[in-house]
RNA sequence: GGUCGGUUAGCUCAGUUGGGAGAGCACCUGCCUUACAAGCAGGGGGUCACAAGUUCAAGCCUUGUACCGACCACCA
């Protein structure tokens, strides 16, 4: 141990703990004194990313509290995961196999493409995994689960299969979102709007048998060829007069009637609508009311059809140029106004989304939402912190068909079979791959070519990583023992898509939330709050930092700021500072490490310790108790910063400082029971920051272990222990803190240099603390340099013209005279007085006034009593001082 | 437009039934004191966004205003 290093270098540890951690089996589930289970389900990465400082914060905090109730004593499993990710995963090697080959997926073909994607997935998608073993995650890689697994498939196969036989999914000719570069329909929840600068185009449209013409204001005039009505509303005055008859609609000279729908707005735009059900949400609504006619414009990808004239094979951008000069040349454009609006784009794509009706299948979530909504409302399911639920219930409080077929090949096939025998045409869904069409038994059938959304299989993943719907897989892993898990640690950013489904599709299939509290993090950002992105070029990531700071101090970080906050602004200079504690811990235990032999395996009896001992036994009781309950409620922040607090402001500052003597002294006794307190607390102090900070405090532990004993990692947590309080001691030592504060700062008031030596008198009426110092003084030498003190009562006579500071329970003189500068005493004396007099007018004030002490609670009238009459002596001492000078 | 959240020290934030304004970092001063200069000791710094109200008492509760942010909805 002689060669250990002044700074703590992480490297040469953190390996050596995780493949030792791995060998032991120490992240499996084992029986400990809980009876009660905690399973954790890791949002699974997708396998095409590179892990960020979002999946580091939440990996940590996943891996806090798996780490906490492992050592708690519960039953803990951890199951990690992996997605396919179908839209980005399929976009990635697409890209690369242009690149590298100059083909497209059109020129392998499917079978070749799928295979392509498995070979990457293959090379790539362990590479994840080796970061996260690098953030010291403890979850059991037994029960990794891909998505596109075998039992995943049988879980989605299976529950598809069920929905569709009880009708809840269904196939329809819809309007959804499709994504012109993906070629696919998308989920309303995979669209984001952005802010487009656009125009107004105001159109006039013939009133057929009419001279009047209609003007309307549209921001998409090229979707006109696909109108099929113009539309006003019923009350409106200008125009109700109009309905029933007939529009012309330029350029196509299509005849549309003329419809009231409550739908229009009379105060927006020109009070008249053009009515596009082909291309437009609520126009698609409009013409459901209406019986009519749907006219598409567009081919797959984003192109004008046959139905585009004489702009067909236009892309949208170029049609409406080439349209709007056409309606000039016609002169039907009254008006081209600049507008601003929101566009939705494709979340992967980034390009516009143009709506169009598709057949497309439909889960028919309204049944399955609100029974996720009851889980919630009855606490069945509890989000923390609790305002998220708002969220959660904003969407599913308004269920929508969610489209989950994808123009994809990527992905689980659709199960759904069409018999092709021409009798027949029988359509069917199957849980197993058929052999035959059950209607005909013909073996000429094909499968559907789609495939489902990928929320759709992770939707399921709480159940099918524990095996389901595979019964002796499901005795294999444990599924009675893990389902439903205990809690989920996600972002925002996901809760629609995947809290909520998971809720809806694991209750409708199991009966019971697939677990039972929700944990949503903050979003992490940079130091001056804006998202990491390339293009801002402000992204950090976690193995740059793992490698410069040691992951021990990145998760330090991240902890300490991660509670129930929306976001987490991550400065680097703070990492420094947290690399910087654990350092001081590594110093810490560098003190200890040669005394270690002197040390028992136990705490020494109590009537041996001193008040040092109870006084650190008991600030160590409290700290335990904090991280404990802060841990269980999620904040993270509170228990790091009350770990962090104990270990530099009690433990370092005070109890290792006061140990030097001892340990340094000729008396044996003394020195062992020193040293075993020391070890003892170390043992706690490590074993408390271990879920937070897993590798040093594993390393250390190997020094301060005994040989029976087993890794911290399976080893027990810290625990609030009353006998373990000890207020009378905490009252002294607090006190004493105070005093050693005062002199220090007496001494640094006139620049006494560090290493000389001064006298002290100390004045108080405090029996107990008179005795505590008597006994403490040779620590007074050690941290104060105080050579002599002498202690009185408050009617001895004071020294005159000292350097002089007072608490409310003792007086400090040190006699300086000659030295010091008597104007300066004076004047820092008087401000002191100024300053507690306020203080103490504060109180005085409260208690003159005779309504606060008939209405206020008895203890709040008691304790400023008590803080009136503290104040008030303090004052009184500081006065005598300055009468000394005058 | 709807919903939710925010505004506290130079910066990032905490503040739990209303009862003396906190932390980390940064800054200033003095120290290489043999665990640690990635350190030690000391220090300065805040009209708690603004305004009104409830209360003996408001950072905290109510109402309003201003600004910031997120999400949802909205392509007339």
């Amino acid at each position: 141990m002689s060669e250990m290093s002044k700074t703590y270098s992480p490297k040469d540890v953190e390996q050596k703990w995780y493949n030792c951690w791995l060998e032991k089996k120490s992240f499996k589930p084992v029986d400990g004194k809980k009876e009660e289970t905690f399973s954790l389900l890791m949002p699974p990465p997708n396998v095409t990313g590179k892990l960020h400082m979002g999946h580091a914060l939440d990996q940590t905090c996943q891996d806090v509290l798996v780490r906490f109730k492992r050592m708690k004593g519960y039953k803990t499993l951890w199951i990690p995961g992996k997605d396919h990710a179908g839209i980005s995963t399929q976009a990635v090697v697409e890209k690369k196999l242009y690149q590298e080959e100059g083909k497209t997926k059109h020129d392998l073909g499917r079978e070749e493409f799928e295979k392509r994607i498995w070979q990457w997935k293959e090379q790539y998608g362990d590479e994840i995994f080796n970061q996260l073993k690098l953030m010291g995650v403890s979850c059991d890689w037994d029960y990794d689960t891909f998505t596109m697994d075998e039992i995943p498939n049988q879980a989605v196969r299976k529950v598809f299969t069920e929905l569709y036989n009880e009708g809840l999914i269904y196939q329809s000719d819809y309007i959804v979102n499709w994504d012109p570069i993906l070629q696919s329909a998308i989920s309303d929840a995979e669209v984001e709007h952005k802010e487009v600068k656009g125009a107004f185009y105001h159109i006039l449209y013939q009133v057929q048998g009419s001279d009047t013409q209609l003007e309307i204001a549209t921001t998409r005039p090229e979707t006109l060829l696909g109108d099929s009505a113009v539309a006003v509303n019923p009350n409106d005055e200008r125009f109700k007069h109009l309905i029933g008859k007939y529009a012309i609609v330029p350029i196509c000279n299509r005849e549309v009637p003329i419809i009231g729908d409550e739908h229009v707005d009379i105060e927006k735009g020109t009070g008249c609508l053009k009515v596009t059900p082909g291309h437009d949400f609520n126009d698609f609504e409009i013409g459901q009311r209406h019986q009519l006619e749907i006219i598409n414009i567009l081919n797959k990808d984003g192109t004008l059809n046959d139905q585009g004239l004489e702009f067909k094979g236009m892309s949208v951008k170029e049609a409406r140029k080439a349209i709007v000069s056409k309606l000039e040349e016609l002169s039907v454009i009254v008006k081209i106004e600049e507008h601003i609006h929101q566009v939705g784009h494709g979340q992967r794509s980034d390009e516009i989304i143009e709506p169009i009706v598709s057949k497309q299948w439909f889960v028919n979530t309204e049944a399955m939402a609100s029974e996720a909504v009851k889980s919630v409302e009855n606490e069945k399911m509890k989000f923390f912190p609790k305002t998220w639920e708002n969220t959660y219930f904003s969407w599913l409080r308004n269920p929508k068909p969610w489209c989950v077929s994808r123009q994809l090949w990527w992905g689980h096939q659709i199960p759904v079979y069409y018999c092709q025998e021409n009798n027949c045409s029988h359509v069917w869904a199957s849980e197993a791959e058929p052999q035959s069409c059950p209607k005909c038994q013909a073996q000429n059938f094909h499968q559907d070519p789609d495939v489902l959304d990928t929320w759709f299989s992770s939707g399921l993943f709480p159940l099918s990583t524990l095996g389901w719907p595979n019964e002796e897989a499901m005795r294999e892993k444990g599924f009675k023992e893990f389902y439903p898990t205990s809690t989920l640690v996600t972002g925002f950013d996901i809760i629609f898509f995947w809290v909520a489904r998971m809720m809806m599709m694991c209750q409708k299939f199991s009966g019971q939330s697939p677990f039972t509290h929700t944990y949503i993090h903050g979003i992490v950002r940079d130091k001056n709050g804006r998202k990491m992105s390339k293009s801002l070029g402000n992204g950090i990531d976690p193995i740059d930092i793992i490698n410069e700071y040691g992951t021990d101090a990145m998760r330090f970080t991240l902890t300490s700021g991660s509670g129930y906050n929306r976001g987490l602004n991550l400065d680097p200079e703070r990492i420094e500072g947290y690399r910087n504690f654990i350092n001081k811990i590594w110093n810490a235990f560098r003190f200890i490490a040669p005394f270690l032999e002197k040390a028992s395996n136990e705490l020494p009896e109590m009537r041996v310790l001193g008040t040092h001992d109870k006084w650190i036994l008991s600030e160590l009781n409290t700290v335990s108790a904090e991280v404990n309950k802060s841990i269980e409620e999620y904040r993270f922040d509170d228990a790091s910063s009350a770990i962090y607090q104990f270990v530099y402001d009690k433990f370092c500052s005070w109890y290792i400082e006061l140990s030097k003597n001892i340990l340094h002294s000729d008396n044996e006794h003394s020195q062992n029971i020193r040293s075993s307190v020391l070890k003892y607390c170390f043992k706690k102090i490590v074993a408390l920051l271990h879920p937070f900070i897993p590798f040093i405090t594993e390393e250390i532990w190997s020094y301060l272990k005994d040989e029976y004993e087993p890794l911290l990692i399976s080893s027990s947590y810290p625990e609030h222990q009353e006998e373990f309080n000890f207020p009378d001691e905490q009252t002294q030592m607090n006190k004493f803190i105070e005093t050693i504060t005062n002199i220090r700062n007496l001494r640094a008031s006139v620049n006494i240099k560090p290493k000389e030596e001064i006298s002290a008198y100390f004045f108080t009426d405090d029996k107990f603390f008179a005795e505590f110092l008597y006994e403490n003084r040779s620590f007074m030498n050690d941290l104060a340099r105080v050579n002599s003190g002498k202690v009185f009562n408050k009617k001895s006579t004071r020294p005159s013209k000292s350097l002089m500071a007072a608490t409310s329970f003792c007086e400090i003189y040190v006699p300086l005279e000659g030295v010091i500068d008597l104007e300066e005493q004076v004047s820092r004396i008087t401000k002191e007085i100024e300053k507690t007099q306020k203080e103490f007018n504060k109180f005085d004030k409260k208690l003159q006034n005779p309504k606060f002490i008939e209405n206020a609670k008895p203890e709040a009238v008691e304790e400023a009593k008590q803080k009136a009459g503290a104040f008030k002596e303090k004052l009184e001492s500081l006065k005598i001082s300055l009468e000394n000078f005058q």
